[in-house]
DNA sequence: AAAAAATTCTAACTAGTGTTAGGTTTTGCC
DNA sequence: GGCAAAACCTAACACTAGTTAGAATTTTTT
């Protein structure tokens, strides 16, 4: 319990966190300092002594909503063995997704909502993260297609921007109290490698001739 | 050319439509009604005569923005031969989707951007015609599933809302000029029924036994 | 073309905005 | 306990917001 850090860390948490609730509920410009003021147990002016401007706070939370999905799937990755596959990988990174959206869901939301109406500099700095966050989608993804997991017809990018799309409206209809996120990460990566078409079994589609024998429990979510 | 609308109906057109793009690119706390008449080429002070308040104004455009997308699968949908496959099914919905939120661009985007912040009222009226559109989705994906054409281990819940988030962030990436909507409708389609995984060929994988000879022009596209 | 109706504009009001300067209180440290 | 720094508060300023009433203009009808 080493409570070392000085008193004004606890309020700037609080700050922040009263931020990207407001921020999440009434968007940029629907904001006011003296809301999150109140949302902070705080008067408006005082606000200015731990951020310089209401851009400096709505900057924060941004890079908070991105960074947390960044590092909490670079983590996920990396401690996966290296001899992994591409669908483990993708579970894993759906998982991770999901979880952290969940997890800073105030930020996460707040990041999805008000990233088209924050001033153009703002926004171009955070692009840089975003753009970072994508490309690391895309190695997963390219990684799988080398290994011979993946289809070679299709485009790694649209998929891309499928998977993440989708991902990210999860934090617009996830309420805790239902599915488990681990339920939803192993439904969404099903979705992802295999999508919905029921698979031909190959046993009964190759050759006609063997009656179906249904094979002990052997369901489709034998990997893991 | 008939031309007999009153003269107003082309203004109160150019207002709405003005919103949509302020709405959009400024959330709703964000735009002002003087922003918008700047865009409609007239003064505040008259929009009034259109709209009884800026309240109103974005209920307009948040209707317009699920209407035109509903009415776009719908209308899909019914021209469609009754005996059509769960398959064609989803990529002609998902190609109508992504038809109707480029072709409304500045509607659908203000919608997804403003949504979250907009007033109670407002919101819980919209919410009605979003419930009915993922309705109509949810009984596409439905009966395709009752036709045995979709994998019955999946939860269709799940995966209406995997597919809806995707194809509605699409409209925040899509740039004409670069890939045509049909191609990416058809990419997705791909996406949403058979998945990333490269298909094991039936007489490659059941005996591993004849030597693997490449078969011609018979890559995954066949079907359509 | 004159009268009526439909639109638009002008100018203003009230309320609330981000931000700041300077004073007040609280905190950490000797 | 006393003191300096940190943290917070108060009160205000300049500005902009949605909205409105009534005048001015344009369009339509007679």
């Amino acid at each position: 319990m080493a409570k070392k850090l000085p008193k004004s860390a606890h309020s700037q948490q609080r700050v922040l966190d009263a931020a990207a609730k407001i921020f999440r509920d009434y968007g940029y410009a629907g904001t006011t300092m003296r809301a999150i003021a109140e949302e902070a147990d705080l008067q408006a002016g005082s606000i200015y002594y731990h951020y310089k401007s209401k851009d400096d706070l709505i900057g924060a939370v941004l890079d908070i909503g991105i960074t947390a999905v960044t590092d909490s799937v670079r983590q996920a990755m990396a401690s996966l063995p290296d001899d992994a596959d591409g669908f483990t990988r993708i579970e894993t990174a759906v998982r991770a997704h999901l979880t952290a959206i969940i997890e800073f869901g105030d930020y996460t939301l707040a990041t999805r909502r008000v990233f088209g109406q924050v001033p153009e500099a703002i926004r171009a700095k955070n692009l840089k993260l975003r753009d970072s966050y994508a490309a690391m989608w895309q190695q997963i993804l390219e990684g799988a297609q080398r290994n011979g997991e993946l289809r070679n017809d299709a485009s790694l990018t649209l998929a891309r921007l499928f998977i993440l799309g989708a991902l990210n409206w999860t934090v617009e209809w996830y309420k805790p109290g239902g599915r488990s996120i681990d339920q939803v990460a192993h439904e969404f990566a099903g979705l992802i490698t295999s999508g919905l078409r029921k698979q031909t079994v190959p046993t009964l589609a190759v050759e006609a001739a063997a009656p179906v024998r249904p094979r002990a429990a052997r369901s489709a979510r034998g990997s893991r």
